[in-house]
RNA sequence: CGGGACGUGGCGCAGCCUGGUUAGCGCGCCUGACUGGGGGUCAGGAGGUCGCAGGUUCGAAUCCUGUCGUCCCGACCA
């Protein structure tokens, strides 16, 4: 390609709107342009990014054993309702309504296609002889975020690979989910990209197992959690802490219990800078519905409860924060004033919070607190759970070693899904003995904007981008210095021309531009390997070489240049 | 959905507080000449209903009200 017939918009300054590295970068690199908030066009490079990481994405697939398809993005808003998601995607879900004759047909803009692959599946797969199959399709999607953000990685509408495994077993299941997991590690390798496979929450999609493969960057949206020493790694929302139950026994030398009048201070931070002590000394009592029932959770004052370890530890299929009424049955106070001692529900309570020494907590009653309050004396568990977000620090729980955090941006998920969509949508098949039982699922998504956004947001430095060979718009950038130097001129076209024969991945920068701005564009958008034609360099017979990594180019003699960029590209 | 900020040629900004000719600057763009190894020089030029709608005023980019949009923090989420 030439860049006189392209579409390369580089932009010298930095646009106000943008302060998170891809999106910045790739604006200013002329591969994407906002349409609104949340919705990006990609532009002739960034496009060329993103069908390199397709093409990528579609070998691995292949080489595992999946069948690419493509499944509409528009759905018939009743598949939504047999499966309860219209109520669990809630506004983000794009719904749409449309006239047709006398007619209202309501639509759904899919988010997933969890429904609508099943749907198929269950019209025309009915025996265990039609199993295992894996289905995939690279589609764009469709979710009204309620804020999108950070350009181009948390957007409306994304290019998303989804896969979709059916099996008449456990054991076909974990086949194909591992065949999934491998590839994706395959994928991820080949585009370069530094990746962590990491437990995750499953999430509302339902299912008991998932990986997810985060991408370490400090603008990532997830916390990760992860010990060097023992390799576990997982998302902080699952991130297990290697705790140990507490010796639930009274602390010596506490003092009395006491009252405290703390008026209308109803947060941790409040109470905490009115009476001066400090959160850790703090019991937060969090009264939640486990299944309808109310159960008071105790935290740390300085920590998160996790909910999923909350509802996991009372094994309660539904977990929701009380409402107001249900706090003030079982502690006879307004919202914020709850503690364990006299509360009137079950009390289950974090490992950490037997260990504080004479506590402060609400005493369930208005405008009160109390402090000197001590486990086993004051009030009394049982044994203690891991009912918190994990922190910097905390045991690993294979090694014990201490666990470190990292942000990471999320770029592929591989869930068990089991039978809650056959289930929904009737996708069952007859086994060997004429048994109809439910095909057990698994589903597979890859961020494709995201490989290409995760890149640009690490691969950078203070003059541009710097792709990876598999992913980079083009591999090679010809770059004569003067395009009025007709002896430059058509020694660039030669080595393009040659270059293209070999089937390069070439762009010629044939613009009528002075140097500094041809290089400054190149490094801009990070090109591997520039090539740059002089008038000087030619009259010894050279060109200069140099990968986009490279502080100094290298002088090639004319006639082995194409060869040395292939050594290059393929080091 | 809570909190904060910002909307002025394609991009980045100034002007607004304290209303008053023709709304400025840098970059980019067009024409010509020179120039040609890291965003060059000179000369000429095009391009703006100051987000939108009301209001106050003799007069509004500027003050007031509303509205739309975008970004950031939080909640939510691939």
């Amino acid at each position: 390609m030439r860049w006189s017939q392209t579409f390369i918009p580089t932009m010298k300054e930095n646009p106000a709107d943008a302060e998170v590295p891809s999106h910045r970068l790739m604006l200013r690199a002329g591969m994407i342009r906002q349409l609104m908030a949340g919705a990006y066009t990609y532009l002739p490079l960034g496009w060329k990014s993103i069908r390199k990481a397709e093409a990528i994405i579609r070998e691995e697939m292949e080489r595992a054993g999946a069948a690419e398809m493509h499944m509409p993005a528009l759905s018939p808003i009743e598949l939504w309702e047999r499966t309860g998601r219209v109520e669990s995607f809630g506004n983000v879900l794009i719904r749409l309504s449309l006239k047709r004759g006398d007619r209202k047909v309501e639509l759904a803009l899919g988010p997933t296609h969890e429904e609508i692959v099943t749907d198929l599946v269950a019209r025309h797969v009915s025996s265990h002889r039609q199993l295992p199959i894996t289905l995939y399709q690279i589609q764009t999607k469709f979710r009204n975020e309620e804020r999108p953000r950070f350009g181009v990685l948390r957007t409306s509408e994304f290019l998303m690979k989804d896969a979709y495994s059916f099996g008449t077993s456990l054991e076909q299941l974990n086949a194909a989910y591992q065949a999934m997991y491998d590839a994706y590690c395959r994928i991820f390798e080949r585009c370069g990209l530094k990746y962590l496979p990491v437990e995750a929450e499953s999430g509302p999609i339902g299912g008991d197992a998932s990986h997810e493969f985060m991408a370490p960057a400090d603008n990532g949206e997830d916390r990760i959690v992860y010990c060097e020493s023992s390799g576990y790694a997982a998302n902080l929302e699952r991130a297990e802490t290697g705790r140990k139950p507490a010796k639930i026994a009274t602390p010596k030398g506490t003092s009395e219990m006491k009252k405290v009048s703390t008026p209308n201070a109803t947060s941790i931070e409040q109470v905490s800078r009115l009476l001066d002590l400090s959160p850790e000394r703090f019991i937060k009592t969090l009264i939640y519905l486990a299944d309808g029932k109310p159960i008071a959770v105790l935290i740390r004052g300085d920590h998160e409860a996790n909910e999923g370890k909350v509802r996991r530890a009372v094994g309660a299929s539904s977990l929701e924060l009380a409402d107001e009424e249900s706090i003030r049955k079982v502690t006879g106070a307004p919202i914020g004033f709850a503690g364990p001692v006299g509360i009137k529900c079950h009390v289950i309570a974090d490992h950490d919070v037997a260990l504080i020494r004479d506590a402060v907590t609400g005493a369930n009653e208005g405008d009160a607190h109390l402090t000197g309050v001590n486990i086993g004396r004051d009030w009394k568990v049982e044994t203690t759970h891991d009912l918190r977000n994990a922190v910097e620090g905390d045991p690993d729980p294979k090694s014990g070693e201490p666990m470190k955090f990292v942000h990471g941006i999320e770029i592929g998920h591989v869930f068990k899904l089991g039978t809650k969509y056959s289930d929904a949508l009737g996708a069952t098949f007859l086994d060997e003995t004429g048994e109809r039982k439910p095909i057990i699922m698994g589903c597979y998504g890859i961020g494709v904007n995201r490989i290409v956004a995760a890149l640009a947001e690490t691969c950078h430095d203070e003059k541009g981008l710097k792709w990876p060979v598999a992913i980079a718009p083009y591999e090679v950038v010809v770059v004569p210095l003067n395009m009025k130097d007709a002896a430059v001129r058509e020694a660039a076209e030669a080595i393009y021309v040659e270059l293209k024969e070999t089937r390069s991945d070439v762009l010629l920068d044939d613009r009528d531009e002075r140097p500094g701005v041809k290089f400054n564009d190149a490094d801009l958008i990070g090109f591997p390997v520039r090539v740059v034609i002089g008038g000087k360099g030619l009259a010894e017979g050279v060109v200069e070489i140099k990968r986009r990594t490279d502080e100094q180019p290298e002088k090639v003699p004319l006639a082995s240049v194409v060869a040395r960029i292939r050594e290059l590209l393929n080091a």
